[in-house]
DNA sequence: TCATAAATCCCCCAAATAGGGGGATACTAT
DNA sequence: ATAGTATCCCCCTATTTGGGGGATTTATGA
């Protein structure tokens, strides 16, 4: 396991990119095999790198990082793609995360955590520097002080995966009617009048 | 923001539960105030030692972890929950983390991680396991190799969104028709018959 | 003890919705 | 050229939904 971590950094400051490159490249075992100033470049070149980890930035010219990360993932399928950007908002950090990204870093992260990130991704972790890890870990928090009883909160659960209500009431071994009066009951709640805006409302408020 | 960090432990195993308030105890800045073998003990007392986190493990005689983390947030509503267990279970996580706990630490964790972790959570990070942090990051991921097209997939979202055909009609501005056709393709590629089978499958295959 | 919430079940009704058929056309990329 | 995608059109029926109106039982808390 002692083999060199081969890296490439896609940024387009040139001072930021120059900067990474030298700290990663002086350090033992990592090795930076190129640098690029955005999507476009890197992707004619970048298959024949074969880098194990990508140091990518979201703000570029032309193909954002965002976008960049699934066409990156079908040129190297076994590479790893590492964010290193100043955006903190949760839609760019979810997108990422969901268009396969491995880690997250914002970039007032030290530079051991850098490196020590790049390592750790490539060993199956998933680095993010404190404050994104706070983002993550809220977004799976759900409300405590729900107006909604368990059984109304598990039938809402229910509806929101699609299910009819003859199918909530076989799955939970209840009436019918009784399931309407769950329903009806939700509606009241949340003040609503469809199921679709009652999704809405719940997943919006975190009640499911 | 240099206060002493008010720690209260519990964890059933002793030598365990001992080694930790040692250790942190031990630690400049970290105070263990109280250390008790369930909830059940803990849910009497705790409430009066007021701590700043809870070091919780998930394996307890009694109400498990999970069960108590809302419990202790109800008493101490601005203290923090950090688990620490064997446990890796995906449900297990996601639970833990859905039940209010902020920040989820394997057993294996190095000491002086755990004691970094603890500082964390109070500044308002999420410290994660490598390999916890992994779990998470992958939960975002889509699937890479859907076999919807982006008209499908952003149509069977809706759909999951509990939305009616003519709904996502007017938010996408088509004819009602042409959800149809859609939907019936996806039904075809996803061989179901029907909404709530189509988000499953969807949902566990990670299409949306 | 008395009110409240929760969970269960029952009936009426009309309108909307879903899903199964059968098509067509135009554009794009391979 | 062929396949996939996105768009739109028609037929049909059974299912589903949501709005009314109730009732009963069991906890739980004030």
């Amino acid at each position: 396991m002692a083999r060199t971590i081969k890296v490439s950094i896609i940024e387009d400051d040139e001072t930021l990119r120059d900067g990474y490159a030298f700290l990663i490249g002086a350090t033992e075992g990592y090795d930076v095999i190129s640098t690029y100033c955005s999507y476009d470049e890197a992707s004619k070149k970048i298959a024949t790198d074969k880098p194990d980890v990508i140091l990518l930035d979201i703000e570029l010219p032309g193909v954002n990082g965002i976008d960049a990360i699934p066409k990156l993932k079908k040129l190297l399928p076994n590479c790893y793609v590492l964010i290193l950007t100043v955006y903190e908002s949760e839609k760019q950090i979810f997108n990422a995360l969901a268009n396969g990204a491995s880690g997250y870093l914002t970039k007032n992260t030290p530079s051991t955590k850098i490196i020590e990130s790049i390592k750790e991704v490539r060993e199956g972790g998933g680095p993010m520097s404190i404050n994104i890890a706070r983002l993550v870990i809220r977004s799976f928090q759900k409300n405590q002080e729900s107006p909604l009883s368990k059984r109304e909160t598990q039938i809402l659960e229910l509806i929101g995966e699609g299910k009819s209500r003859a199918q909530i009431a076989n799955e939970l071994f209840i009436d019918l009617e009784t399931v309407r009066s769950h329903i009806k009951n939700i509606y009241l709640k949340l003040d609503v009048n469809s199921r679709a805006d009652a999704i809405k409302l719940a997943r919006q408020n975190k009640l499911i």
